[in-house]
DNA sequence: CGGCTTATTGAAATGCTTCAAAACCAGTGG
DNA sequence: CCACTGGTTTTGAAGCATTTCAATAAGCCG
């Protein structure tokens, strides 16, 4: 697995599949982290800009309580820290949710490159834009829309997302995540997402299985959400 | 009531009073709007970007089910659309709290600077990466706190946004916001947060009125969020 | 004044959580 | 290969926080 190209994913939209290193980014192998491992700790320094090549990671807000808040999810071709080509400490740990894989770019060599090519740049504020969106949607639905609901839209957006990835189509619809992340990035129990996906199970909208959820009716799920939304 | 200049904006972290504008960016004389107004609806274009001189505003997702979801505050000093230098329309509309006059500046020339001008690119970069925060926060808000402390953390961030905006500090105890406002921010119903309202006048940490609310006692606020947080 | 938006209060309904217990599955070490 | 272990999922029942519904009161603007 070849490295995605920080330049090219942000030119071409987050995918440019698999493409060779550009020596002017001062590229860095890439480094492998198995499941469940902390990738970024909170505070920690960046001298990088990383992206994810394989796997799945998510990124995480630790409360003094205990509770733990899920911020986004992470897939292949997502920036780590998208906000940190000119900042560099970590606010939210990142994790990752299977094995990952990702390569890290030189922050101070993007940071050179984002002002010389006006593209670059806008294709960087794009990037800023679309999780700023995201987070933003996110809200929406914790602010607005039932448990059911949640899940429902939690799923079609994740699946949109990847569906703008051409390289991750096949598996498109089978997302590896389990119940208690799902729960943690919704604001809800364990207990009442599992009973969620048993009704979606029942109805088959998905299938799912230990860690892992297969979205078999992405139409009704839409519906699901277009009930009340 | 001059505008704010919004290089001075960026460099000086949101404040800098009240300054001459830089004619190399165009400035537009200030518009005055009237409470509750739309600034800027739902997919207008943006030639401009505008920066908040006095006044209060809010930013609103409308939803097909007639829900409304409010996804940030903006107060003086803000900018009204700060992913739009380079993106040139409106995802969720902008609208008058209070009265609000407000300043825009061309797009186009702000983009060059940006360019030209390191240190200002830094600066806006902040204030995006401020701007996120604000939203994780609240995301983790909505999805782990209980009610009274949505309203409690919520008045403690909105209180420490104002603190850093040395031209509001007389006045940055009291809040204009009705309370269908703070519900529709943290997804609550008006009656639960008249009813926690009325709890936390009871115990004199705030005192309240049609349309606002004064912050009476903040360390008391800290504590009923770190209370469960 | 009259009308409209905002705030308050109570009682009933509900959606979600919590607690508890069991089944299930994947990996580990004997 | 099997039993053990730890994490995930499932299901049930009770409890609670918040919503909904309904009705009243209270400021504010023309």
């Amino acid at each position: 697995m070849r490295p995605f190209n920080i330049c090219k994913v942000l030119l071409d939209g987050g995918d440019a599949a698999q493409l060779a290193p550009e020596s002017r980014l001062d590229w860095q192998a890439h480094k492998k982290i198995a499941a469940h491992k902390i990738i970024k700790a909170v505070g920690e320094q960046l001298d990088r800009v990383g992206v994810i090549c394989a796997g799945w990671a998510f990124r995480l807000a630790q409360l003094p309580n205990g509770r733990r808040q899920v911020l986004s999810i992470l897939v292949p071709g997502d920036v780590i820290t998208p906000t940190r080509p000119f900042d560099d400490t970590v606010s939210y740990s990142v994790q990752a949710l299977t094995d990952v894989r990702y390569c890290g770019y030189s922050r101070s060599l993007l940071n050179a490159r984002l002002r010389e090519d006006e593209r670059l740049l806008i294709a960087w504020t794009e990037l800023i834009t679309a999780e700023r969106k995201q987070n933003l949607e996110m809200l929406i639905d914790l602010g607005s829309l039932s448990a059911e609901e949640r899940v429902a839209d939690f799923l079609v957006q994740l699946v949109a997302r990847l569906a703008r990835r051409p390289s991750l189509a096949q598996e498109a619809l089978v997302v590896p995540l389990p119940q208690w992340l799902i729960a943690a990035t919704l604001g809800l129990s364990t207990e009442h997402v599992s009973r969620i996906v048993s009704t979606l199970r029942q109805r088959n909208v998905v299938e799912s299985g230990r860690g892992f959820l297969r979205i078999v009716d992405l139409r009704e799920l839409r519906h699901v959400v277009g009930t009340r939304t």
